[in-house]
Order: C-alpha cells, then sequence, then structure tokens
DNA sequence: GTTATTTGACCTTA
DNA sequence: TAAGGTCAAATAAC
C-alpha cells in the first residue's frame, strides 16, 4: 500500500514542518498562537499513524494484527457484538480501528433499529486516570463487506497529561532519554489524535480503506485521497489549515 | 484476585 | 414514547 504510505510521509513531513513553526514561535513568545500548530502536528502524527495503521490490515498480517487488538479478548460463550459480521471481521479480517493506538475499554453495545448489526461503544481506558473523555462508537455499516464506522467523540488528553508529567520530569532534570521517558509515561497511549470533536470525525475502515468524515447529519464518503485534500489541503508554508477544536 | 466484557436497566433527548 | 447512549452488576478471562 505504497500509496498510504506517501500520503502517511506527507503527513509526518506536514508534522515537522508544524513542530519547526512551533519551535520558532516558542522562541518568540506571543507571535503566533501556538495552539493551532499543536494540533496540526498531532494531527498530522495521528493522520500518517492511522494510515500505518491501516496498511497493517493487510491479511499478511493478520496474525500480528490479533496480537494488538486491543478489544480482542472475548468471551467463547458471548459474542463480543452479536453478529456473525462482526465476529466474521475480528477473526478473518483485522480491525484497523481497534489498532488505532488508544487503549479503550468497551462499556455496551446496543442494537441500532435502522442497522442490522450492533453498535459498541467503547470509552478511553484512561478516563478515570487521566480524565480523558474520549469514547468511540464502532458500527458495522455493510453487510456485504468487513466495513466499520468507527466515530470518535471527545479528545483525547490522556495523552497530553503524560506529556505534561514528561515535560516536568524533563524540566526537574532527569538524564533519563527522552523516548524512554514517553515508553514509561504512556506505554499504550501515544498514538494518533484523531480529528476530533465537535464535529464528529468518523473513519470507516474496511476492505476498500475507506475514510469517512461525517459533518453534522450530513454524511458523505470519500476515498483517502479526498479525506486527505480535505484535511491537509495544498498550502504554503506557514498557511496551514486547522481544524476547529 | 484483578481486570475487562457483557447485557439488561436506566437516563436523556427529540 | 421511541431510540440512542450510559451505567453498573454479573460474568468471564487471565
Amino acid at each position: 500500500m505504497y500509496h498510504g504510505v506517501d500520503k502517511a510521509v506527507e503527513a509526518l513531513l506536514l508534522g515537522q514542518e508544524s513542530a519547526y513553526c512551533l519551535k520558532t514561535v516558542l522562541e518568540h513568545p506571543g507571535s503566533v498562537p501556538t495552539e493551532p500548530l499543536f494540533d496540526t502536528v498531532l494531527d498530522s502524527f495521528s493522520f500518517a499513524l492511522s494510515l500505518f495503521a491501516s496498511s497493517n490490515t493487510h491479511p499478511h498480517h493478520q496474525s500480528s494484527q490479533n496480537k494488538a487488538t486491543p478489544v480482542a479478548r472475548k468471551s467463547p460463550k458471548k459474542n463480543n457484538c452479536g453478529e456473525d459480521g462482526l465476529d466474521h471481521y475480528i477473526h478473518d479480517s483485522p480491525n484497523p480501528v481497534c489498532n488505532d493506538g488508544f487503549s479503550w475499554r468497551k462499556y455496551g453495545q446496543k442494537k441500532i433499529k435502522t442497522l442490522s448489526h450492533q453498535r459498541c461503544y467503547y470509552r478511553c481506558a484512561y478516563d478515570k486516570d487521566r480524565k480523558c473523555n474520549a469514547t468511540k462508537r464502532v458500527q458495522q455499516i455493510q453487510d456485504s463487506s468487513s466495513v466499520f464506522r468507527t466515530t470518535y467523540v471527545g479528545k483525547h488528553i490522556c495523552e497530553v497529561n503524560a506529556f505534561l508529567q514528561l515535560n516536568n520530569d524533563i524540566s526537574n532534570g532527569s538524564k533519563m532519554n527522552r523516548f524512554d521517558k514517553i515508553d514509561q509515561a504512556m506505554p499504550e497511549s501515544i498514538m494518533p489524535q484523531l480529528v476530533q470533536v465537535e464535529q464528529e470525525a468518523t473513519i470507516i475502515k474496511g476492505t476498500d480503506q475507506i475514510m469517512n468524515l461525517e459533518c453534522g447529519s450530513n454524511e458523505f464518503l470519500m476515498d483517502d485521497e479526498q479525506f486527505w485534500g480535505y484535511q491537509f489541503p495544498p498550502c504554503s508554508p506557514g498557511n496551514f489549515m486547522f481544524l476547529d477544536d
């Protein structure tokens, strides 16, 4: 999936560029708002990581994917989502959404009247520890193929808290390697800050690698190129598009 | 024993 | 009142 890798590289480059801008801004405090730059850096890396994650959904990587799936734990007696389709998906087609880098805890599932499959509800595993209010809903939306819609609601603040802790440690004179500290601070959660909501960001992952943005009640599907264009439109340096938070 | 998942009940909203 | 979202006790896995 070289196309996706190219996109990922682009995203990383954009993130790098934004990081450089942020560095410059921080050296000249007050000149430019820093928050949009933070968001762009996070979004860039998030998107790149999501692409890598989706590239790992190729059947050849199935075994490793299954290992990494955080919600794979299932009771043999109780069906995860009560539908054959989802079971089939989990076991026969790796679920990329479950490998989005965050740790999720399932807190419910519901049969949706207009849909043939149940909707599963997850919240951040650190919702209490780090007061992270991020949740997601996973819904299979097609019977004929393994297409799942994951709707992310809320913003992950768990990794932000971890970074604050990290920065405190560093500023307190710790000599430990920065990345060692990151690994310690957030073994599982240093990962994508997917497009966050007030508007919900919805990503569909399936056999066609479709991505979807859901804007209010008007849904539309787009391929990853369109999604990319939406997320990171062509722009000159210093003229980024930021998503409202 | 601890932690995660399941699932019916309850709450909220349109 | 119906439908979607969340809670929490029961249950299963480790």
